[in-house]
DNA sequence: TGATTTCGTTCATATAGAGAACGATTCACA
DNA sequence: TGTGAATCGTTCTCTATATGAACGAAATCA
């Protein structure tokens, strides 16, 4: 479909055909996309990510929710400020640890949570829109076999942070972005 | 593997088992990976994408590959900075046109790509290597079909810029990562 | 009790990316 | 042929994102 570029001398694998590539590609634009449709609510992919955990364990505190994340504390304050300034989230001083932050979801921010999980749903639909029902449920085995192998769980998935769950270990890295 | 999260009431799709998520999570390890393993040759996955352009196009100026990569004008000039300062592409000022910069790789660039590229292959095969091969065949088949369907064609890839090569329409977007 | 650790926060800093404006040049065309 | 408009690359400014150091308050250890 392309045009022009057919004089490259070595041949490494052809780019249409490449892996990493492909991942990179699509990832990006599966997030960039799903991001559009829900920044009319004026959150982010990384903030629902953060009103799913806490909808599923109200009363955990802020270090519980950046290392399931994969964030670092500092910038867990900030999301979690943008957030609680919207009346999305609930700070509460815990009375067993007065160091601590319980969280939970506002009345506001769980009907928002809904809105966005109908439109997640819809965003996947429509990710999915151009492959065979048999053919998307093959693609979906492959990639959660490969997550699964990589170590990348539901939970403290990357976007947060270029330390993901994966490298969670992994200090010192030259300067980058994404693609690939 | 992590434990606690059973409590989610209602239930969209299963984290698991929802594409975007599982994309973005992928193309982001997959990226973000990739990008440590070349980071010690002082480049990253964009400054690749260039040299990989800018090899199979030599002499194109650097509007032309802006437009390819969907890299906003201002942005490639430090791009392009950062490889010339290393000696990898050289700007040669047109002559028929004297306000464009023609591109090209130096001998130090080409063989730096050469390198670099045998970096990907293998990546390529790590990321891969918990299926079979028939299974990687069909997943990258399937990958293949899905960026097609979304007109990410392999120039001009997300990850330069949010402004991909799908979007390059699209202005105004809220405040947005990654992930999803 | 005193030393140490933990939690959340502030602050300083770094990087990536977008857009506005600009000088130099080229182009359109009257 | 000359003048206004468009184009190319650049610089500057701003914003968003992210990290790490340091710190106060509170808890825990010894």
């Amino acid at each position: 479909m392309p045009a022009g570029k057919q004089n490259a001398p070595e041949n490494p694998i052809p780019a249409q055909r490449a892996l990493g590539l492909l991942l990179s590609q699509l990832g990006t634009h599966a997030a960039l996309s799903f991001g559009r449709k829900i920044a009319g609510f004026g959150i982010s992919p990384p903030h629902l990510g953060m009103l799913r955990w806490i909808h599923a364990n109200e009363g955990k505190n802020q270090r519980e929710l950046a290392s399931h994340l994969g964030v670092v504390p500092s910038r867990m304050v900030v999301l979690l400020d943008e957030l609680e300034t919207k009346g999305l989230v609930a700070r509460e001083r815990s009375l067993h640890d007065r160091r601590s932050q319980q969280l939970q979801l506002t009345g506001k921010g769980a009907r928002l949570l809904e809105k966005v999980e109908r439109i997640a749903t819809a965003h996947d639909a429509d990710l999915g829109s151009s492959l065979t029902a048999p053919e998307l449920e093959t693609l979906i085995e492959l990639c959660a076999k490969l997550a699964a192998h990589r170590g990348l769980t539901p939970d403290g998935h990357p976007g947060y942070g270029k330390r993901s769950a994966a490298n969670r270990s992994n200090r010192k890295l030259g300067n980058q972005s994404k693609a690939g």
